[in-house]
DNA sequence: TTTACATACCTCGAAACTCGAGGTATGTAC
DNA sequence: GTACATACCTCGAGTTTCGAGGTATGTAAA
């Protein structure tokens, strides 16, 4: 049961930061689907379902957040490339201001 | 358009926070519905919905997170006072390492 | 006294979200 | 030619959210 209740919990909090971290991963450049899957694992500690993940890429560009572009690689499968607008970097910037902050009156809590 | 993506990214991470942050407030001392509510808002930085935070409650009382017992304060309404179990606080140690590491790993990402 | 507001609890159900399963396609290694 | 890694996508059953609505007490102003 105790693990039960803390994968909810885990799973929980992990699944609602995803926009955030992946916004946050394209701050740091340009990536696509697959590429962000693999980073999104290191930062969140665990994978990120691809049917959660493409949807939300496709919500970005959809809201303007980051525009795609289809690049074809020397070798693989062709790829769509995900970059932040002038708009995602803001709400980026923005939104990861508001979790600093919401982090560090919750790590306090937790000390 | 700017305000309405960055609110949902806001919600998003609050609201799946949430459980974690309860279960932090009820690690320094028992509390109620209400005055959780209260809690949290400076925690979250916004109310939290009670059609959120009730059901929620329960849940930690069926899961043996927490006990609740009915208090009469001298006035005003009855108070549901919820302790947190020894089990609670065995979740909240493991569940609050593992958000500490993560919220580590997107903070780095986010500077 | 009645209107209003703060405290304090709860449930219902429409709407939104998650993610496992299933599908397509390329390149490399055995 | 079979298996696996890369790389994209959708569907839909199941789960979760939370606004709306409901009950009730105490206080303070109109």
């Amino acid at each position: 049961m105790t693990d039960e209740t803390l994968k909810d919990l885990e799973k929980r909090w992990r699944k609602s930061v995803l926009p955030l971290a992946v916004l946050a991963v394209l701050g740091k450049g340009p990536s696509h689907g697959y590429g962000l899957a693999v980073a999104l694992r290191d930062v969140l500690g665990a994978a990120t379902p691809e049917g959660t993940l493409y949807p939300l890429l496709n919500g970005f560009e959809r809201d303007g957040l980051a525009v795609a572009e289809w690049t074809i690689p020397d070798s693989g499968p062709a790829r769509k490339t995900y970059v932040l607008t002038p708009h995602g970097r803001a709400v980026l910037a923005e939104a990861g201001a508001q979790w600093s902050q919401m982090s560090h009156n919750l790590g306090k809590l937790l000390s």
